[in-house]
DNA sequence: CAGCCTCGAGTTCC
DNA sequence: CTCGAGGCTG
């Protein structure tokens, strides 16, 4: 660290602090929230200083000799929110706070600067944290360019200092990424650094930043609710915490957190001004603006006393909370059924609340404890279901239209059925599990009176029993068929009339986990069923049941919202006589996935333990159970790269690469580049994409590079490197929509391409070797494998195709299958070859051909392959196999008749060879249809034959040999001449 | 009590 | 950006 640079700042230093002034500080930490603190207000030019550094960001720059005129050119505009705070602080905050920045800076910082820091320490605060500052500001000005791309206050100024030093420029950036990320993630980041800085600066993640301080500030520890009643809204980076950090510290001391910027929003965190809407968004509101500073201060302060009128606004937030009393209430019920189902609930919530008193609720849940309180709490109306309002009322609806759209048009009115798709006759719950799907379906049912017959699909495995058929019980899987059927039969009767059934089917994709029989069997159910079926499942999007989704109506839970969930929760806490803070219970909402029996079954579990419950508490608990969902490497790809991939922190995105490291890579580098990153917001030509798009390759190539190293040297220490180079950077570059390139192409993450190409490779080369093996046995050319797929291929394609483009039906196919049979190309030669010359852009000349004619094709080939012989080496059995059954050849035979009349020319004399020789292998039988046939098969075959066999062209692999070795060695060589005779003779 | 407004969360897949 | 939920007001 240089130290004229030091002292030119401190010079600066101090010209900067005359002008800082304008900014207030707040007298109290956290006022009422009538009047809201202004913390800092100001949208004037200066807001564009940023603070964005780290320690080792500014060894970087030294390093990179970043020049004197680059800083000083950046001098004006470097008071930043922080550096103001500061001073702000000294001079208007008590004592108690000022030690805190001094203390949050240096924590870690590098031991290169330890030998000022002492110094510093006991000079201001002020000027100890610009000595940063200053480096930072003159590398961040270029780091900021490119990160943040789509930053309109981001001015000329800043053009033309990026420009400037251009060299700098890329390199800075390129250091700080992978210091950011190690940072991040703990230790083992320098040297990263130091090659990441090299590389030409590819992991500029285009998203949020890591702080530049980050874990250097102590955190302090305010009074529980010394944030209760505020919103916030973070955004952009703050200086030391992580954003998820400041969602928690708000939480933990009672506020809320919010995405969006609103009239609710209480303050505005950021610490630097982010060009973003949302700030854009709080001036317009007035939101005031609010540093990282500012909130540890007001937390800070909170803590000796909180102030009385917090107190009292939690008291009140207390007392409105309390007033909606729960909604479970038999009373409730009883009300609601009142009025007609179809009313709202909330009308019934209103009319209800003031008629329930404390004491009831208390007896009614008070009683038996032995219950657990998912059963006690749970729904008792399908409007007590949390979220999801409407899609229940689809179900109601659904289903209490159900017999009157199935059952009495049953007779008549199939046709209409299948023409009015809205009415499917089952429908499809999904979504993910615990969030009542079951229990709607279970409501709703009993709510029309349909009488529920539940069925697990997962223990009713065995598609075969239901094969068995209707009717033999004792099985569950029977038992529905049983049930669907017999109703189906006795839907006149009193049994089904009356008490009207109703089929859920839970977990229909558990069913069908290892085959698909299961599921269609469901269908099959659901096809001949009268009774309405309900499917529940927790992935609409599986494979499985792709098929069933046809048949019914699909429904699709989402998650409730946390404030729904933590509303119920609410209520269940408060009459269990729990108390737990609102924000915490929205918290656990969150923690819990949307999962509402989890979150009360957690509840319940605490409660023993406690009787009040702190956010702390939450967190410690379910910290571990974030993620108990297993991810396919593909749905871990869709994660990294979704839209939401920028908010993922590290070590969920290092889980996610990791969750399975040989595919997902793979994943990644098939489909990045489908991806518009969400970091270049207005991206006019394309440019910056293409910049992204080269850099993310340019990483891949890297995690190649690394993968080479972890197998060939075993430096398995390399693999999370790997991971990193290969999913990770490119995702954070790439994330964001996923879209199209081609039209009619899935939007879809596709499969990795290499191993389905490695898998294609495979399959071609097999058929590749079919196509040679018949190729060389026609005797006609020797070549090797890969000439006759480069130079013969071409050819061979187009003998085999144009006349059938050009020549009249007959005559070409006529053509087409004597050259086939020249070559004795079998019908799958056939295919491969059109297959294997397929190109992008080239047409497929197939394409060109008229369905008439390819069946012509077909057919004249197919009866000229009763009686064709063809020699070839895939078509030789060895003795031990059995042979045809005769049927089996007598039936292949048959067909010949009438074909190739024409063909007839010239191989007659090869023909006796032939004929002997199947009559010496086949039994009497079929020697006798060979005889007869003769006259027939000689036209066809006008090559001699060696070995001679009856080609069953539709199952190649099971062809059945007539021919025994010695036979086929004995004519081998004869049928060499003799083809070779024959061949110059036709040509 | 019904419609409008505002807030907040989610956003794909034939 | 769009949709649902919830709250407010005429």
């Amino acid at each position: 660290m240089s130290s004229d640079i030091r002292k030119w700042f401190m010079k600066q230093h101090d010209k900067g602090s005359g002008t800082a002034s304008k900014t207030a500080v707040p007298e109290k930490p956290s006022p009422p929230s009538s009047e809201k603190p202004v913390i800092r207000v100001d949208t004037s030019q200066e807001n564009s200083g940023r603070r964005k550094t780290s320690k080792y960001f500014i060894a970087s720059s030294t390093k990179e000799a970043s020049s004197q005129e680059m800083v000083k050119e950046k001098k004006a505009p470097i008071k930043t929110p922080s550096k103001r705070k500061i001073q702000n602080s000294n001079e208007e905050t008590p004592d108690d706070i000022k030690p805190t920045p001094i203390k949050k800076k240096f924590h870690k910082v590098d031991d290169d600067e330890d030998d000022f820091v002492p110094a510093s320490k006991e000079k201001k605060p002020a000027e100890v944290k610009p000595t940063k500052k200053i480096k930072s500001n003159s590398n961040i000005e270029i780091t900021r360019n490119s990160d943040k791309v789509d930053d309109n206050l981001e001015g000329e100024i800043d053009e033309k200092d990026t420009g400037t030093p251009l060299k700098a420029g890329p390199r800075d950036k390129g250091g700080r990424g992978p210091v950011a990320v190690a940072a991040g993630r703990g230790r083992g980041g320098g040297r990263g650094g130091g090659r990441g800085g090299g590389r030409g600066g590819y992991m500029n993640f285009g998203e949020r930043k890591d702080p530049p301080h980050k874990g250097e500030k102590e955190v302090p520890e305010g009074a529980p609710e010394c944030l209760a009643g505020l919103t916030f809204v973070i955004s952009g980076t703050l200086d030391s915490l992580e954003r998820e950090e400041a969602e928690d510290l708000i939480k933990r001391h009672g506020g809320r957190v919010t995405s969006a910027v609103s009239k609710k929003t209480s303050f505005l965190l950021a610490d630097e001004d982010v060009g973003g809407r949302k700030s854009s968004k709080a001036k317009e509101l007035g939101i005031p603006f609010l540093t990282e500073d500012g909130l540890l201060d007001m937390i800070r302060k909170s803590e000796p006393a909180r102030s009385s009128k917090q107190e009292e606004q939690k008291k009140k937030t207390l007392e409105r909370m309390n007033k909606p009393k729960i909604n479970i209430s038999p009373h409730k019920v009883e009300v609601k059924k009142d009025q007609s189902a179809s009313s709202g609930r909330k009308d019934a919530a209103k009319s209800v609340k003031p008629g329930i008193s404390p004491d009831k609720r208390k007896c009614q849940y008070g009683d038996h404890n032995s219950l657990t309180w998912t059963e006690k709490y749970r729904p008792k109306v399908p409007s007590d279901i949390i979220g999801n309002q409407s899609i229940v009322k689809q179900l109601h609806e659904w289903l209490m239209h159900w017999n009157e759209n199935f059952l009495h048009s049953s007779s008549k009115g199939k046709g209409k059925k299948q023409s009015d798709s809205a009415s499917k006759k089952a429908v499809l719950l999904s979504g993910s599990p615990g969030i009542g799907k079951s229990t709607s379906a279970k409501l709703v049912s009993q709510m029309l009176g349909f009488q529920a017959m539940e069925v697990n699909a997962s223990d009713s495995r065995g598609k075969a029993d239901a094969k068995i058929g209707k009717g033999i019980g004792g099985n569950t899987s029977n038992t529905v068929k049983e049930l669907v059927s017999n109703v189906a039969l006795n839907s006149s009767m009193n049994w089904s009339k009356h008490p009207k059934s109703v089929l859920i089917m839970d977990e229909v994709d558990g069913m069908s986990a290892g085959d698909r029989g299961g599921v269609a069997d469901l269908i099959a159910s659901i096809k001949v069923s009268k009774i309405p079926i309900i499917c529940i499942c927790n992935d609409r999007y599986s494979q499985k049941l792709k098929s069933l989704v046809n048949y019914c109506l699909p429904l699709n839970f989402r998650k409730p919202t946390k404030q729904q969930m933590a509303k119920r929760l609410k209520q269940i806490t408060e009459a269990e006589g729990l108390q737990v803070n609102e924000i915490t219970l929205e918290e656990l909402a969150e923690r819990v996935n949307g999962d509402m029996r989890m979150a009360i079954n957690q509840l319940q579990y605490m409660s023993v333990s406690q009787s009040v419950i702190n956010y702390d508490d939450i967190r410690q608990r379910l910290l571990s159970s974030a993620k108990d969902e297993d991810i396919s490497p593909f749905t871990a790809v869709d994660k990294l790269f979704g839209y939401n991939g920028g908010r993922l922190r590290m070590d969920e995105r290092i889980d996610l690469s990791m969750s399975d490291p040989d595919l997902v890579p793979l994943i990644v580098q098939e489909n990045y580049i489908n991806y518009r990153p969400t970091s270049i917001a207005k991206d006019d030509n394309g440019v910056k994409r293409m910049n992204f798009l080269a850099r993310a390759a340019e990483s891949i190539g890297d995690g190649d590079i690394f993968n080479v190293q972890i197998r060939r040297y075993r430096q398995w220490q390399l693999s999370q490197s790997s991971s990193f180079a290969s999913c990770i950077i490119p995702a954070a570059l790439m994330h964001g929509q996923r879209e199209t390139l081609e039209p009619g192409e899935r939007n879809f993450n596709r499969f990795g391409g290499w191993l389905g190409k490695n898998s294609t490779t495979g399959k071609n080369l097999r058929l590749l070797e079919d196509v040679h093996v018949h190729f060389l046995a026609s005797h006609e050319a020797k070549s090797d494998r890969e000439t006759l797929r480069l130079d013969y291929f071409t050819l061979l394609l187009k003998q085999l195709t144009d006349p059938l483009q050009v020549m009249p039906k007959e005559i070409a196919v006529q053509k087409v299958v004597e050259f086939m049979d020249t070559y004795s190309l079998s019908q799958e030669d056939f295919d491969t070859i059109v297959e294997l010359s397929k190109f992008k852009g080239h047409p497929n000349p197939m394409d060109s051909i008229p369905s008439a004619v390819k069946s012509a094709l077909t057919k004249a080939y197919k009866q000229g392959s009763s009686s064709r012989v063809v020699r070839a080496a895939d078509m030789i059995t060895l003795p031990g196999l059995k042979k045809a059954p005769k049927k089996r050849i007598a039936a292949i035979l048959e067909p010949v008749e009438n074909g190739l009349a024409e063909e007839n020319g010239e191989a007659l004399a090869e023909n006796e060879e032939e004929g002997s020789d199947s009559e010496d292998d086949n039994d009497d039988g079929i020697s006798t249809e060979n005889a007869e046939r003769k006259p027939q098969l000689d036209l066809l075959n006008n090559k001699p034959k060696g070995i001679q066999v009856q080609l069953d062209l539709k199952s190649n692999g099971k062809s059945n040999m007539k021919k025994t070795p010695a036979s086929k060695s004995k004519g081998g060589s004869q049928a060499a001449a003799a083809d070779k005779g024959s061949r110059k003779r036709k040509r």
